[in-house]
DNA sequence: GTTGAGCGTT
């Protein structure tokens, strides 16, 4: 299962996002998006779990708490390709 | 600061 996690502080780090979701199960990944430009956070990153109980508890547990002093956002997410990307030429 | 990259014309 995707989770989406927003609304991140530019502090925290994938290692940060992995620990505060294998509490709650088994996490298979986990990486905070980072600028390709700026190498800061984009705010946001995602999480994948194995176990989509585990997965559904985490969000619920984990949504609109305060992490690394700001409120995030957790949900499951959306699909990667699904929004115009800069373009080319 | 809100839904990933890079490839490099995809």
């Amino acid at each position: 299962m995707k989770i989406y996690v927003g609304n991140l502080s530019w502090s925290m780090s994938d290692q940060d996002l992995l620990n505060a979701f294998e509490a709650f199960g088994e996490v298979r990944s986990a990486s905070i998006v980072m600028d390709r430009e700026t190498n800061r956070s984009k705010g946001f990153g995602f999480v994948e779990m194995d176990n989509t109980d585990q997965a559904k508890a985490a969000i619920e547990a984990l949504n609109g708490q305060d992490l690394a002093g700001r409120s995030v956002v957790v949900n499951e997410a959306r699909p990667r390709t699904d929004r115009p990307r800069r373009p080319r030429f």
